[in-house]
DNA sequence: GCGACAG
DNA sequence: ATCTTGTCGC
């Protein structure tokens, strides 16, 4: 049975409700405009556990998609400070993210995260926490739906179905192959949807994943492998 | 009141 | 996210 779901520790409600209201700020400097041309530096971001649970640890790729290489690798850490609940995931993994791409000397153009941008209960997922914090492009890249419906898209890759919250298309699911999982696209900063559907699209190769993604992704694995805890000063 | 729920 | 081998389907 897969049913139950360990209920939000109380102790986190006040954290809750201090985070609603930095999400309906963030959300609110969100700017969305066309990204063109399409960006040729994609930088990818993504994170993972450390083999004791203690530290998120993250990895951004910066991808060439005119040479389809990848032109810089930077990790970042920082410890676990929070559970994961839903809704929140940026307050628990923003804080690796930008200790990575505090390191990241690329001109990129674009980031591309693995999760949600603006389809979020509060138009704060976070591609949206991570763009605003950083002033730059960004779009999410999620690999299954936090919020939102939408109808099923056509089996066939490139199908595309347009994601809804009411009358708001907050995102677009995309097949980005033949008979996988859609991906759940969203805008997360000075860029739009359709920039941003575009973009993923232009980033496949082959792949469930666009690249960015999928090497930041393989990266992080990479990086926790490795990994030892820094040495108290 | 009963589900749903990014990574 | 993470635990985990073989296995069903194209």
């Amino acid at each position: 049975m897969a049913w139950s779901r360990p209920p939000v520790d109380p102790q986190w409600q006040p954290l809750m409700q201090e985070w609603r209201a930095r999400q309906l700020e963030m959300a609110a400097r969100v700017v969305e405009r066309p990204l063109r041309p399409l960006p040729r530096l994609v930088a990818g971001a993504d994170a993972a556990l450390s083999p004791d649970k203690d530290w998120v640890l993250a990895a951004v790729v910066v991808f060439d998609r005119e040479t389809r290489t990848v032109v810089e690798t930077v990790h970042g850490a920082a410890k676990v400070e929070y559970p994961y609940i839903p809704g929140y995931l940026g307050f628990r993994e923003s804080p690796a993210l930008l200790d990575a791409f505090r390191k990241v000397r690329s001109p990129f153009e674009v980031a591309m995260f693995d999760g949600m941008g603006k389809a979020h209960p509060r138009r704060c997922g976070i591609a949206v926490q991570m763009g605003v914090t950083l002033d730059v492009p960004a779009i999410g890249v999620g690999k299954s739906r936090l919020f939102g419906t939408h109808r099923e898209p056509g089996l066939e890759a490139g199908a595309v179905e347009p994601l809804w919250d009411r009358q708001d298309r907050i995102g677009a699911v995309l097949r980005s192959k033949d008979k996988v999982k859609p991906l759940y696209i969203s805008v997360g900063h000075k860029a739009d949807l359709e920039t941003a559907v575009e973009l993923v699209r232009a980033c496949g190769l082959g792949y469930r994943l666009p690249e960015p993604t999928r090497l930041a992704d393989r990266e992080a694995a990479r990086f926790k492998i490795g990994w030892a805890a820094p040495e108290p000063a």
